[in-house]
RNA sequence: GGUUUGGUAGUUCAGCUGGUUAGAAUACAUGCCUGUCACGCAUGGGGUCGCGGGUUCGAGUCCCGUCCAGACCGCCA
């Protein structure tokens, strides 16, 4: 036997008890004529001590032992002469009789220690190491619990769980597939599920009722802080629902997961319609735990003589509280950051709302004091407000005071990690238009349903149809996002026209679902949670990679093994593969 | 594909307008230390300043290229 209790456990309760431990030297220290050693695992830290009353030998045995032994030790639990009220084992510690060495180890290549260093690249290297870190350790943990909530709650829901295939295939709408070579059908390829949406519908179809899976989807796009190539969603179908059912539903397994993981209660999530938060938050998944909307500004603007606004298709401005004392190093530096070529900005104009009433602002040159306070009550600005302006195209204008907007919350303090706002945005559009292709795409996928009241419009207006789709949205972030589906051939038939399908290409990329919907499909739809985002945010983080044991970096490496690697001519010639040089 | 920030000791970083032998903290090693818990004290080893080229009497520092890493834009049905 290893151990009789691991190193989180022991408290004064235990003195007098006679322990086994075994776990990780986290630290030796050596004060001479005695050695105290914290001994880590899983669990927590305890302190095992030697003194010149240790069996001969052991305290010069002590000495020996560097950061990261694996050892095991076995003694009597006393208590401490000087306890550490910081560590919950603080009150005792282990007076070792006898030590055993189970493994050495090398010195580690970063301290392993909760603020502890390690650049990302280096942590990475050794995320064996790094998971150590009680941080890292505890986001792992976390994301235990919250799957084990989910699991509970649905499975409570009437939810069952059914595992769908990797290997799946190819379809070139939405993101670029990862592909796996067939060795038994030579030059043709298997796709990895971006996600299991057409098995999910066919289990539907299926009679199954409700669906679930935590299941890893593969996305062969570029990464951010956010994003990875395989990620975890919780994917969800019900049968016999409309919109209103999914919500419900899910609305209660997030508020659940809010009581258990971090003990706020709330009686719903309020609801925005998806034009409204475009119009008001430049985004389709507003940060609403600060309000900073956007005003348009073109009716109280105009007819000043300044061109640049008269001739703007949207002038559009917020109201940061509190920030009327910018200094011109910070109006410029705010005009700078606009500029850059990711928000791409020609300008920005700012109306400072003093304290003492007066207004002050880069274009005083047009605009009176009059005109100025007729601008701020537009965008309903307080004394202490700086007023930021953007002009020009409509959709562009909104995203950047979006971003500005995020920005200025961000310097402000506004996006508190501790506060949680949840959002339903629903109503999406059916289609989006790509002016590249010159061709609508669907906006969610192309299972969506359109809204029955917008059905006529689908010939007309395409655009202007509205489908019954719908995002969950936690401070800023897509947690999740869902859909009533289409269940008979006839409109999905006619969906895939409209997004240019001919009917041959239609039924060669999804024959399989139209042939299912002709056999009794039932109304259904569904949402699918992004289990790495929701973790993370729920961790008081937005960076995915500190809530998966083994992430990939930035360009979809694996630095630990070193994927992804270049394959043997043996491996390439089983497949028939060249690999051509370029 | 683009914008941007960074790459200096095992690690995290400092290093000014170019100027003698590149520093700090921490880690590591050795010695001392009987109540430490970020232990303390002393001593010591440790560097191709990412790589290549250029400017210069002289480059960690300036310029060009390149590689790597982070953030963002495009992309992510």
């Amino acid at each position: 036997m290893y151990r009789t209790h691991n190193c989180g456990e022991l408290s004064a309760a235990n003195i007098g008890e006679k322990v086994t431990l075994a776990g990780w030297v986290q630290h030796n220290r050596d004060l001479g004529q005695m050695v105290f050693i914290d001994l880590r695992d899983r669990y927590g830290i305890t302190q095992l001590s030697f003194n010149e009353k240790s069996a001969a030998g052991l305290l010069e045995q002590s000495k020996t032992l560097g950061r990261e032994y694996v050892i095991q030790a076995t003694g009597q639990v006393i208590e401490r002469a000087s306890k550490n009220p910081k560590n919950p084992t603080g009150e005792i510690e282990i007076f070792v009789e006898e030590l055993r060495v189970l493994n050495v180890s090398d010195t580690p290549p970063f301290t392993i220690e909760d603020e502890s260093d390690g650049g990302d690249d280096l942590r990475m290297k050794y995320r064996y190491l790094d998971i150590r870190r009680n941080p890292i350790k505890e986001n792992l943990l976390l994301r235990a619990r919250i799957n084990i909530a989910i699991r509970n709650y649905l499975a409570g829901e009437g939810f069952i769980d059914i595992e769908t295939p990797y290997l799946i295939k190819s379809t070139p709408e939405g993101a670029r597939d990862f592909v796996v070579p067939s060795r038994m059908n030579q030059g043709q390829f298997y796709a990895l599920p971006q996600s299991p949406q057409t098995f999910k519908q066919l289990l539907m179809v299926a009679g199954m009722d409700k669906y679930y899976q935590i299941v890893k989807c593969f996305r062969d796009e570029d990464l951010r802080a956010d994003r990875q190539p395989e990620f975890t969603q919780v994917d969800c179908e019900m049968s016999f629902v409309e919109q209103e059912d999914v919500i419900r539903t899910f609305e209660g397994l997030f508020l659940h997961l809010l009581k258990e993981i971090r003990g706020i209660e709330m009686d719903s999530i309020p609801r925005m319609q998806y034009d409204d938060a475009m119009r008001y938050y430049g985004s389709d998944k507003p940060d609403i735990r600060f309000d900073m909307r956007i005003h348009e500004l073109n009716e109280v603007t105009k007819g000043h003589g300044f061109g640049v606004f008269d001739n703007a298709h949207l002038v559009a401005g917020i109201a940061v509280d509190g920030c009327s004392g910018y200094s011109r190093k910070q109006t410029d530096e705010l005009t700078d950051w606009v500029k850059r070529p990711q928000i791409g900005a020609a300008g920005l104009v700012w109306i400072k709302c003093n304290e003492d009433g007066t207004y002050k602002s880069s274009v005083d040159k047009f605009y009176s004091s009059e005109d100025l306070k007729k601008i701020a009550e537009a965008c309903e600005a307080k004394a202490g407000s700086l007023i930021l302006i953007l002009c020009g195209e409509d959709a562009k204008v909104r995203k950047a005071l979006g971003a500005l907007r995020l920005e200025m919350a961000t310097r402000l303090g506004l996006r508190n990690p501790d506060v949680f706002a949840p959002l339903w945005v629903v109503d999406f559009p059916l289609f989006e238009w790509d002016e590249e292709t010159q061709r609508y795409y669907a906006m969610h996928h192309p299972f969506t349903s359109p809204k029955a009241e917008d059905m006529h419009l689908l010939d007309t207006d395409p655009g202007a149809v509205h489908a019954n789709a719908y995002d969950i949205v936690l401070n800023g972030n897509e947690i999740g996002g869902g859909s009533i589906r289409i269940h008979d051939p006839k409109t999905q038939m006619m969906m895939f026209d409209h997004l240019g399908f001919t009917p041959e290409a239609a039924h060669e990329q999804f024959g399989f679902l139209m042939d299912a919907f002709r056999y009794g499909a039932p109304p259904h739809g569904g949402l699918a949670f992004g289990l790495d985002r929701l973790v993370a945010i729920l961790g008081g983080n937005e960076i995915i990679r500190d809530f998966i044991a083994f992430p990939k970096n930035n360009s979809g490496r694996d630095v630990m093994i070193d994927a992804p690697s270049a394959l043997a001519d043996e491996q390439l010639d089983e497949l028939s593969i060249k690999i051509v040089q370029e």
